[in-house]
DNA sequence: CTGAAAGCGCTTACAG
DNA sequence: CTGAAAGCGCTTACAG
């Protein structure tokens, strides 16, 4: 910086103002500064600069619990690229976390905020049960964080998709195409995401004069012998289904494959659909229908919000609530 | 730092010691000093300690082309896992970058160094024509980075599967079932991966005393249309193929759809193989086998490589390659 | 083994 | 609008 200074013959402070582009600089003066640093190439060094002012230019994402399975769930992929582009938009760096505890996600944010290494986080695939803890902590912290997800029990910052409404036009949309038994396929996580689902759900079932039986509420986990346990064990308790709705995309995959083994013929003995979109469900047969979050946009709205946050910390008592929306993709395991 | 010290009864510059742990220091100091720390919960700044220490215990991840369908991809999410876990055993923390064109990324990551950001990079998907004007920009600049992938051009430091054997040992394996007339489905890439696999699956071809027909190896993109538009332009060209391998792992379930809507039975008229990994794989039905890559320990082994690098940056010159097995994972695609 | 001091490369009130 | 100076919070030769 000196050098630049020197070459431009003018003091080290003047180079800082036309870098930090603050005070108000002679366009002369500012053009000899501007042709110095391009001539020495000079890069400016991070830390001096995040030491000095007190920032980082740098956000962290971060992944809770189980990490492998999340990543590589394309919803989260999406969202990381969404981030990423609109981070470089705003020439932040983007740091990324993967915890596999909780107790580890609150030490480990905390401390990056403190040693100033990173000035805010984006929050994702939180528990509810988690909430309480990581929400508390951060906040009693004054750590800037956006939270992709919603939650009733806390205020905070927030993107998400509507789940109640999502869920309930998925649901009314297999209504309309003729279903009338509908299963939810649901994994046994106390996520808010799931209750919420539930709920619109059961919502569509009701308002259609459908009768809603909690038994069509199925839990299981997603991999595909659970699918599988799960909905022989339905129809050996008598429940006649025509149509699943899975909250998981990868669990379709195993809904297909047990009607496909069973006999029963997708889209007309019944009927799938799916939320989150992903590569490979246009690429089975019959091709699966889903409801598609829009991550990527979600992700560019969660980087806006936390810059939001880090300018101006005073306006994170309001704590901003965005809804994107979602959209039915159609493809061949629903009837038209 | 200076109250920690004032706590302690000793000077900053112990305080650093303890804390870099470099110079010897009495139990007894340190521990008063570390009890200190403890009770203020004192946090250093990072920032200062990269400024002075000109180090910033940072690497950063980088993406290619494609960061979206490249991240989709679970073989990256794994490696990804892999990086994080083992830069989180060495508190180094982890940067993620995304680039759209090669020119942005050879900008960007020499920035990143001469920032002092950034230690050090692993690079993956890099197309071979990229390669030439990544390495050189990165090794002039004498940024620290490892390579996930390999070169013959290139001397680097890597890591990578041995791509030649691997497509030797998928296409034996495939001769070995029975199979005898085996089609090589490949993006149209120009990477070094697509060249060596072609080169494993001819020689193994070869040796089996089985005709090497160079129509037997197909090229196209990963989606559905273009999979189905490939196999069918094959069979109107008389090619007649009792088995695929499939260079991404998507593509097979395209193959797989392909067969099934032209009557043809997985795995006896046609057995499916693949490369990479998906948790889609054993979903579908039949399920397909694999080339599992260990793409986690890729990312760890990365990971430790490029730490050598930074920090005895003397043997960088030595371009360590290291070189990881990988294993077929057998299902229901190929006969047993 | 430890302290005083200089220095890392910036930013930013404070004067002028 | 600009410069001189102090300061950000560490590390590390240099003495002792």
């Amino acid at each position: 910086m000196k050098d630049v200074a020197r070459a431009a013959g003018v003091s080290p402070a003047t180079v800082s103002r036309v870098l930090t582009n603050k005070a108000n600089t002679t366009a002369e003066i500012k053009n000899k500064v501007l042709n110095a640093m391009e001539e020495m190439k000079y890069v400016p060094n991070i830390n001096a600069q995040s030491l000095s002012s007190n920032r980082s230019r740098t956000i962290c994402f971060t992944i809770a619990r189980n990490p492998k399975e999340i990543l590589g769930n394309s919803f989260f992929s999406d969202v990381l690229c969404g981030i990423s582009d609109a981070a470089k938009l705003e020439d932040y760096n983007l740091q990324f976390a993967l915890f596999h505890t909780i107790e580890e996600q609150v030490e480990k944010c905390v401390k990056l905020f403190k040693q100033k290494q990173v000035d805010g986080f984006i929050l994702t695939s939180i528990r509810s049960s988690d909430k309480d803890l990581l929400l508390k902590s951060m906040q009693e912290k004054k750590v800037p964080f956006v939270m992709i997800g919603s939650s009733l029990t806390h205020r905070a910052s927030s993107i998400h998709n509507d789940n109640v409404r999502d869920s309930y036009m998925a649901t009314k949309y297999l209504i309309d195409k003729g279903y009338k038994q509908i299963l939810l396929l649901t994994p046994p996580l106390k996520q808010d995401v799931v209750y919420d689902r539930i709920h619109g759900y059961q919502r569509a079932i009701e308002e259609s004069g459908l009768k809603s039986t909690p038994e069509y509420i199925l839990y299981c986990n997603d991999e595909e012998e659970d699918v599988i346990r799960a909905l022989d064990q339905a129809k050996m308790d008598g429940i006649s289904f025509d149509s699943v709705i899975t909250m998981e995309s990868i669990m379709s995959l195993s809904a297909l494959k047990y009607c496909q083994s069973r006999g029963m013929k997708v889209p007309e003995d019944v009927g799938i659909l799916c939320f989150n979109n992903a590569p490979y469900l246009d690429k089975v047969s019959p091709s699966i229908s889903c409801v598609d979050l829009n991550p990527t946009l979600l992700g560019a709205e969660a980087f806006k919000l936390l810059l939001d946050l880090i300018d101006q910390p005073s306006k994170s008592l309001v704590n901003k609530s965005i809804t994107l929306p979602s959209r039915i993709i159609e493809r061949q395991s629903i009837v038209t």
